[in-house]
DNA sequence: TATTAAACGATAATTATTATCGTTTGTCAA
DNA sequence: TTGACAAACGATAATAATTATCGTTTAATA
């Protein structure tokens, strides 16, 4: 960590509200470094390196206020348990950051150009996340 | 269950290589007469209406076989767990939908336009999911 | 109708995450 | 600089979601 980086640090907790912890500082560094989308025992094996006494749950409640205070974000917004999906019509989703809330949308229903406003329901759209469902090349293998 | 109805249940299964048991049909009734996006715990009392002895896991285990078969869909694809976006750049994700690896791409190089086919690293699209992501109607109310 | 594999129910185990709590540390005003 | 106090920390217990185990029951089919 520079003095530039360190001074930046300072800046983001600032604004967050956050004290400027070794613990927090160093988690910010090593996510800054990581790339991908890793997982919070990834994180946590990955800083151990730098602060071996380092508690799992600090990392979880850090990457927690990281991601409310918007420095860092969550890679799926989606319920993280099981759902069912029993509409079997194809459609999109309607995704509230807020509660969770999921609403379907037919896909001509949505018009994809930046049609960024009210939809259906009253939902403010504030940006599309596209998910491309296929097979990886190492899966595409596999199957053959 | 009419007649019908039971003797496409019928076919469903021998399809799916699946015996015909009374809480696997009663759980395809019901699933197909919930709407929106169900939990398994939802699904569990729902279905103790009608077979009030029946277990979590036999739940449990028959929605994994519905969704194996492409009886029933999930509603995301993702990682059931917390996972740290280190891309702060805009873009979308390609996922593989039998190993769920997520691979991120561009906007741009994207090119929504249906462009099903080989893609970045060799990815094989097969469909498009979009998320709309933003606050509903009671979401809204709230944040007033 | 008898054989046998599949499925079931009960429940223990596991995984991911969150809560609790006593101790330590950072902030800020004096 | 320092002392008070809130915030954060580490250890670990608790919880929620899901899966595994295992003895019993049931469906497929010959
Ligand atoms: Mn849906
Ligand atoms: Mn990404
Ligand atoms: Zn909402
Ligand atoms: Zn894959």
């Amino acid at each position: 960590m520079n003095a530039v980086e360190s001074r930046e640090f300072r800046e983001v907790c600032k604004r967050a509200g956050l004290a400027v912890t070794h613990q927090r500082q160093v988690l910010f560094e090593v996510l800054k470094n990581m790339h991908g989308h890793p997982s919070p025992e990834e994180v946590y094996a990955r800083i151990k390196r730098r602060i071996p006494s380092i508690s799992l749950a600090t990392v979880y409640k850090n990457i927690h206020l990281f991601l409310e205070s918007g420095i860092f974000r969550e890679v799926s917004l989606h319920h993280g348990s099981l759902r069912v999906e029993t509409n079997s019509k194809p459609h999109h989703h309607l995704v509230c950051t807020a509660c969770k809330a999921i609403f379907d949308i037919d896909a001509n229903e949505l018009g994809l150009a930046e049609k960024t406003g009210t939809l259906p329901g009253g939902f403010l759209a504030q940006r599309y996340a596209v998910d491309v469902l296929g097979l990886c090349a190492a899966c595409q293998q596999k199957t053959v």
